[in-house]
DNA sequence: ACATCACTGTGAAAATAATCTCAAATATGT
DNA sequence: ACATATTTGAGATTATTTTCACAGTGATGT
C-alpha cells in the first residue's frame, strides 16, 4: 500500500521527535551492523512496538528475523529527517544566552550553520565573534535575503521580541526557534516554536513534587 | 464530586505545560478585574475550551457569566504550580551555556535560584561567577545536601554528562534538567528532563518543509 | 421578582496516540 | 530441504487527550 509512496498524510507529530531521539541513538552506535527494535528500545527509553511503528510511517526499513541495518537505517533517518541538507540560519540576539547560542556544538551536527547575527548595540556591531558578522537589526531583510536564511533563533530582551517578530515577517525568513520567555504572536507565514527553559524548569518542579498523579513514562519526558 | 478535593488522580501532562502558560500571559496581562477564558484563549493561543477543563483539573475558579478573576487566579495558578515556593538549584558546568544558564533572568522570576556551580576547570574552581561561587565536581554531596538542593542543571560536555548523572544519584538530587544533547540514563531516584536546542531545531526545519502533512495545531508548538 | 445575558464547568463524543498481537519474512542450523 | 528461532510490519485494540455542546450559575438591568 504504502511503501515509501512519498509521504504518507497523517504522521504523529511526536513520531518525528522521537525519530531525532533514535537518530541520535544510532548516531551514537558504533561497531555493529544490525541494530533490533529492541535494542534501540533500550538505548532509547522508547517502547520498540513504538520505533518500528514510528519508521513505518515512512517506510519499511527493517529485516524481519534480523532488524534494522545499522548505517542504513541512520541514513534514512537522516534524509527523512532533512539533516543532510545544511541550513542556513540568523541568530538574532547577542547577549549571554546569545553567544551560548552561537558557540553550541549541538548545531552544526545537525547541519545549522548561524551565518548571521544581528544586535543593537553600537558596541558589538561591526564586530566579528566566532567568525561571524554583527549587523545592526535595520539590516535584516538584506542580510537574511543574501545569505537566503530561512530560520531565525531568537534571543533577545522580551521587550523587544514582539516587534522584532513582526519586522522578520518581510525578509522571507520562514521559521523562528524562540528562546525568549514571553508570549509572541507570530504572522501566518512564520512558524514559532519556543523553548522556554524556565518553564521546562517549572514543570521538573512540578513533576518531583506530584509524581504520585503522574504516569510514569509523560511524553514530556521521554521525548523532549 | 472532585470539588477541590486534594489532587484528582488523572491530570494530563500537556495540562500542567499549558498553566504555565496560562500563568504567564495573566502575568503579563494588567489593570483588568476579571479575564475570561475567551479573553485568554487569545492570550495563549489555547482553545477557551481547553483552558478551562485545565483549570478545572485543579479546582473550580471561575465565576460564570463573569470569567476569572485575574489577581485570584494567578495566585491559584502561583500556588498550583508551586512557584510560590523558593528552590535552590545547582549548576554544573560552566561552559559559554552555562554561564548563560547563571544570568538567565528567566529562572529567577519563578523562583529559582542558582545557589552553587560545579566545573572541573582549576582556572574556574574557587571563582565567583554572578555571586556563585564554583566548586570541585567532587565536593557534590557536601555543598549539595549543605544547601538542601534538589534540582540540578546540566550543561557539561557529552562524555562527561552520564558520569555526573551517576554521580548526583547519591547526592540527594531528585530532578535534572539536562542540556546534553546525549543519551542519558538516569537512575530510578532522579527524574530527567532533557532540553535538547538542537533536536528543537530540527523539529523546526522539518515542521518548515513538511507542514502539510502535519495539523496546524500540533502541540509540539503551541505548549513549548 | 423576573428575564436576559455571559460565561463557567463538565459529561459525552471525537480525535489522536500508544500498545498489543500475530502473521509474514528472513536467517540459521541440521 | 525442512524445522526453528528471530524480528519486522501493521491491523486491531486500548488508552489518552482534545473538542464539542449545553445545562447550570451568577450577574445585570428593568
Amino acid at each position: 500500500m504504502n511503501k515509501n509512496s512519498g509521504v504518507p498524510k497523517k504522521i504523529p507529530a511526536f513520531a518525528v521527535k522521537r525519530l531525532f531521539l533514535y537518530h541520535r541513538a544510532l548516531m551514537e552506535s558504533r561497531g555493529q551492523e544490525i541494530i533490533s527494535s529492541d535494542e534501540l528500545s533500550r538505548l532509547t527509553r522508547c517502547s520498540a512496538a513504538q520505533i518500528r511503528k514510528d519508521l513505518t510511517y515512512f517506510g519499511q526499513f527493517g529485516t524481519p528475523g534480523r532488524g534494522y541495518y545499522l548505517e542504513a537505517l541512520k541514513k534514512h533517518l537522516t534524509e527523512i529527517l532533512g539533516i543532510n541538507q545544511d541550513w542556513s540560519v540568523a541568530l538574532i540576539g547577542l547577549g549571554n544566552l546569545g553567544r551560548a547560542l552561537l558557540t553550541y556544538e549541538g548545531f552544526k551536527t545537525q547541519g545549522f550553520k548561524i551565518a548571521a547575527v544581528f544586535d543593537n548595540d553600537p558596541e558589538k556591531i561591526g564586530m566579528r565573534y566566532q567568525g561571524v558578522f554583527v549587523s545592526d537589526m535595520s539590516r535584516f531583510k538584506k542580510i537574511i535575503q543574501a545569505y537566503n536564511i530561512k530560520i531565525a533563533i531568537m534571543a533577545v530582551p522580551p521587550t523587544e521580541a514582539q516587534e522584532i517578530v513582526n519586522q522578520l515577517s518581510a525578509t522571507g525568513i520562514e521559521g523562528i526557534l524562540n528562546f525568549v520567555p514571553y508570549q509572541i504572536h507570530a504572522p501566518e507565514n512564520i512558524r514559532l516554536l519556543n523553548i522556554d527553559m524556565a518553564i521546562e524548569l517549572g514543570l521538573l518542579s512540578y513533576h518531583m513534587t506530584h509524581s504520585e498523579s503522574w504516569s510514569e513514562q509523560s511524553d514530556l519526558f521521554n521525548n523532549n
